[in-house]
DNA sequence: CAGAGCTCCTGAGCGC
DNA sequence: TGCGCTCAGGAGCTCT
């Protein structure tokens, strides 16, 4: 089940390849992975067909590729992008054509690779090991079809900070919002923007913009359980059932344990917390845990011999030895340690 | 408005 | 071998 760390993987794979790349073909194998494209399939395949994707770019686990249009001299104002979801068991595989099919592949995009170019931070674009003018195929493979497809208008960020994450264009932690947003200009008109359908996602738990403050103050009036507060996309994006059992575990704290009770500074523990443990998980390519979570290439992440708590049902808790505890909670399930994770008043 | 609950969906895995 | 049941949950929507 894809997250921050999966979804990085999955930008990260992708980047090289697609930046400057040009949209050949679409070919549609299920109209449902493009539920979210509200003109239709058609309008979708035509839009796209020329278009010239301009770079990858993510926040939390939504990810987005700002495009230059077939004929467009003016793709600033045109201002749309290619937006993708993985959901619960999408996949973005590359792909040479004429490879082996892959199973519950609903779209396939193919592109001409830019190969080799100089990126705007002066390092050389390796081309993702694709050749210049290779032909590439872009997959969307989603075996339960949460996931989608779609593009969408790219509009401004309300801080004027950057939209999302883009490695060439990572500000440092201790740059301000202005210094970040000084970084857009004519030929990178979308740093400051980010998709219609994301604007109300949160900054991500990784993005040196996110307002730890605003998080403590939200919080603080919360009258939800802790763990439905960290899986609202609003309040904080890129956690999901894994790592927010795993940020719990780490914190000590129970995942029915009301928002409100908890004190400012528990509230940074938690938040440091998912930092480092979603910092280590997109060091090791994310976690393959059902098979469903795959990088662009097929291959599994190694985040899951790092498991605490998800997953570890009747493994004896790697702090005090009390079986791992699995609990049905809110249509999906919860672990924690009975002994380390209780709640309180 | 905030919070809880429902719903979309399918293939893998398991028991009989 | 084969059939049918169960299970996984992101996020938007709909209730209360």
């Amino acid at each position: 089940m894809p997250e921050l760390p999966e979804v990085e993987t999955v930008r990260a794979g992708l980047a090289p390849a697609l930046t400057k790349a040009l949209i050949q073909s679409v070919e549609i194998f299920d109209v449902r992975s493009l539920k979210r494209h509200l003109p239709g399939p058609n309008d979708f395949v035509q839009t796209l067909v020329g278009a010239r994707i301009l770079a990858v770019v993510r926040r939390g686990k939504f990810l987005w590729m700002p495009l230059q249009l077939a004929g467009d001299n003016n793709p600033a104002e045109t201002s749309v992008a290619l937006v993708g979801h993985l959901g619960m068991s999408g996949q973005m595989l590359l792909r040479l054509p004429g490879a082996e099919p892959d199973k519950c592949n609903r779209v396939t995009i193919l592109v001409q690779a830019a190969g080799p170019a100089q990126l705007s931070n002066g390092d050389t674009f390796s081309g993702g090991g694709f050749a210049a003018n290779e032909l590439i195929e872009f997959r969307f493979i989603d075996q339960r079809i949460f996931g989608s497809l779609a593009i969408d208008r790219l509009i401004n960020t309300t801080d004027a900070g950057l939209g999302g994450f883009q490695a060439e264009f990572a500000p440092t932690p201790s740059a301000s919002l202005s210094d970040s947003g000084s970084i857009a200009s004519e030929s990178h008109w979308w740093l400051n923007r980010l998709p219609e359908s994301a604007a109300h996602i949160s900054r991500d738990a990784l993005d040196p913009a996110f307002d730890v403050k605003a998080l403590v103050r939200r919080l603080a009036a919360k009258q939800t359980g802790i763990k439905r507060a960290l899986l609202d996309q609003q309040l904080i994006s890129g956690v999901g059932n894994i790592y927010a059992d795993e940020a719990l575990w780490a914190t000590k704290l129970h995942y029915d344990q009301t928002a409100a009770t908890l004190t400012s500074a528990k509230v940074k523990e938690l938040f440091a917390n998912v930092v480092s443990i979603l910092q280590a998980a997109v060091a090791q390519g994310g976690t393959s845990f059902d098979d469903q979570y795959k990088n662009v290439n097929g291959e599994s992440g190694y985040f899951a011999v790092s498991l605490n708590a998800y997953g570890q049902t009747g493994q004896p808790c790697k702090r005090c030895a009390t079986l791992i505890k699995r609990e049905q909670w809110a249509n999906r399930g919860s672990h924690f340690c009975p002994r380390c994770q209780k709640l309180r008043p």
